[in-house]
DNA sequence: TATGAATGAGCGTTCATTCAT
DNA sequence: GATGAATGAACGCTCATTCAT
């Protein structure tokens, strides 16, 4: 069939989904091309480097989604700090519920942690980029760096509910953590 | 003649080491036989039903040994209370930092959360004997309930500082968190 | 609009140079399309049986080359015997060097010796036209049959030395061997 | 099965027989399977390497057979130089002939010329060690310079007329072109 | 005239597993 | 007890080819 099946958009959208349920290593491109309803041979059409090119155009997809409707909030001017940080949050645990599957950036973080590091600049932007985002709403009530070490602690609350949220299968941990954070502030 | 070239004890333990760090799937069984020097048949003699009864016993082994050595700090008659949150929150860590490889518990449930074979049920005791040893303690000071809360938030806080660690690769991330734990009790 | 990007003649050209270099097999469709900066759907406009009849015109382009500017010295009536042979090799040891990749009809006949699609006749065919035009112009000297035998063994000379050629990265080889075959004349 | 089906040497002579008919690149690693009666994947066992591992030990088999069996024919006491001539060139005509295939290391060089030069220190070798066996014979009658050039041509003579047998299918052109060789000595 | 999109078959490789010895 | 030998299924990938547009 030449008529063109799926975008490039619409396969990184589905495969993000796949590689945040799944993994990495553990979603295999026959997968993939099954979610796209297409051959796993025709992918490098769209992506000549295969597997790793794809994950590398997901990663950063995500992470432009997250810098413009997420990490953005933080500097938007018609939210006080306290709506800023509800906000931020909220949207941002709506997302690691989704598909019940954590936070990509995380996963795969472990998956990769001691193999091929060719992601991790990404994975290391993201961090520092949501990092960056919450200190500045911190910073409307604290010194730089406190705000600075509340930002990360923040990441880490995140990052760790997020697992046990899988653990248990309970998404409460998530908002429950969420609802603490916003509490603390 | 049948000299034994390895107790399974030795098996686990060094298969152990290499779950932490690669993940189970990410593991062969040939790395595996290499770290044992045995050949990776061999290992059906042990293990019967192959390397996910490995992993199940290194799970169970891990869970065995956080009992006594870890989880066991909460009912030890010489310790006050803040002097076992130290002790558990120190020793606990000293274990997640070797190998720089985080918690086998954590990392485990992220990559089988939408796989699952049969070690779901080993990950979850772990963390439900985790949160009651914390628990136990916070009960000294606080309400059980809160208690609860707090022991949750603490391995919440454990889990999430691990993958920092590994994404920026730095220990200290580790540390500082465990001294905010034991600051605020 | 359909203006032609390319002419037939230019791609077997361009694809003549691709598979004296890489052979036949090593040459994908994707690097003839590149070189001829097209797109690989295209040559099937071109090329209704794809690489099989690329490389068919290809070697009937080459043989047809051959005829008229090499095989043709034999029959120059302003040379005699000596000039001829001199021009005759040189213009074709011209050829084997020019990309060092040796002769293409040598190297085809290796690569498909076994395989053999379609393609014997024209490489038996450019090979029975050379040797008649080296033995026309032996037969100057010489006795027909032994003038034949000459032709054969100038060829095999040629194709030995174009080995050698490449093994050891060497045009001089080539040089050489023609010297030494202009010499016994 | 358990039981050794086939030897490392046995895997390497049938698939030295199919890299000598076919190349190097387009014999399958199914094919040499099924020429030794195994499965694919089972050649990983012999070879961690895989496919270019199989063929450098090919390649170097086949080098010391020439070396003991071929080569070495120069420095036999008991030969007159013509005889060894003889000798080498006969015992070395019957294994070009043998699977009509031609000569392993000179249809290796033409394949590989472009690309991945991996091989390429084995093919070089041999052609020097055969370069030398020739010499030492050609110097009982001729300067070692002369001698050492009346080799070069021998071998360039042999690799010739091999690919003409292959255009051909016809075993005569390397017998005629052996006499010639005799002859001239 | 030329291409964008897709495919099917095959490739070399990995790997958990089996089992006679 | 432990292994040497083998396998089958799957993996990521390449490539000649097709064909509606």
């Amino acid at each position: 069939m030449p008529i063109q099946k799926i975008t490039k958009a619409e396969i990184l959208t589905k495969t993000l989904e796949l590689f945040q349920k799944q993994g990495y290593y553990q979603t295999s491109m026959e997968q993939i091309a099954e979610a796209c309803q297409l051959k796993k041979g025709s992918f490098y059409y769209y992506f000549k480097d295969g597997k790793e090119e794809i994950m590398h155009e997901v990663l950063q997809m995500s992470l432009d989604f997250f810098r413009e409707k997420v990490f953005a909030i933080a500097t938007q001017a018609d939210l006080n700090p306290p709506e800023k940080l509800e906000k931020i949050l909220k949207k941002h645990i709506r997302l690691l519920i989704k598909y019940k599957s954590g936070c990509l950036f995380g996963k795969t973080s472990l998956e990769i942690a001691h193999q091929s590091p060719s992601f991790k600049p990404v994975l290391q932007t993201f961090f520092e980029e949501w990092e960056n985002s919450l200190s500045q709403i911190y910073e409307a009530k604290y010194q730089p760096s406190y705000a600075k070490q509340l930002a990360k602690q923040t990441m880490i609350e995140m990052q760790g509910a997020s697992i046990l949220m899988q653990v248990f299968d309970n998404e409460e941990i998530m908002n429950e953590c969420c609802a603490r954070l916003l509490d603390k502030f």
